[in-house]
DNA sequence: TATTGTTATACTCTATAACTATA
DNA sequence: TATAGTTATAGAGTATAACAATA
């Protein structure tokens, strides 16, 4: 049974084990089930909801914009997104999902070990606490 | 103000991304003051107490034994690090840290943004729950 | 035979720089 | 001029497979 002391190191190099494991073990989960690497999922989770132009999803994933446009080029060679030009602004491309991205998605959900992830195992007052911990150590860390 | 809610989900993103923020950090500072990539890091400051071989190496960091090759080289050839038999095992070698790879360690411990991390700013009482409800997430997670 | 480590190769991910198209 | 996106290229990180040396 791992006990981590409350040395800050040790705290931290706990948190790094944890979520390294569990995106390890959600990249395998997503290869098998998919075929897909871990970035164009990243991408596909944030256009479930909106259309998103290519800059935002690059700020929002912290991506290079050359980058960005080959994980787009991929969702759209396997049919999982939409890329079409800005009705407002044609210098923009908006990325969409399409409903066989959308199956993905919903298949992808059923697949235990990717979601929920372990903060799930928590109780909700836990995850209450564990929210205000995060919010703390990111206002400082953005300091 | 950010503020993250309480749903699993939310809470795990903001957790990944405090983590990921801050390993691109580190990163860059690490780039900037050694020239060197994450990996040695990562693999250096486990060698700082003792001789590893480069299997339990690859182990801890979860990566394979071919990849491990590579990073050993390196360490050796920038003069951070030695490889030599095993006196026990010749088929194992036994990676050891340098006088000039304990320099930079040092030198690294005065970079302000890589240690202390993010969880040095919580209070002694924050960063034991936070350590206690880490433990309780790996031990859910490994089951 | 099993284990440790190496080499060759390939794929993912990322950034930089130079480019095109649009505002 | 400034912004959005693309392309070419390079470096980091990783794994797989075939291999050599040792147990």
């Amino acid at each position: 049974m791992r006990t981590t002391s409350s040395d800050p190191i040790a705290v931290w190099m706990g948190l790094m084990g944890l979520v390294m494991d569990h995106k390890l073990l959600a990249q395998g989960l997503l290869q098998e089930a998919s075929g897909m690497p871990w970035s164009r999922y990243r991408a596909l989770r944030r256009v479930e909801d909106r259309g998103w132009s290519q800059r935002e999803l690059a700020e929002a994933m912290r991506v290079d914009a050359s980058a960005m446009s080959g994980i787009v080029d991929d969702l759209v060679e396997r049919g999982y997104a939409e890329r079409v030009t800005h009705p407002q602004d044609a210098r923009m491309k908006l990325v969409t999902i399409t409903e066989s991205g959308r199956d993905l998605m919903e298949h992808l959900r059923t697949l235990p070990g990717v979601v929920p992830p372990p903060v799930a195992t928590l109780t909700h007052a836990e995850r209450r606490e564990l929210a205000r911990l995060v919010d703390k150590m990111r206002a400082a860390a953005e300091a």
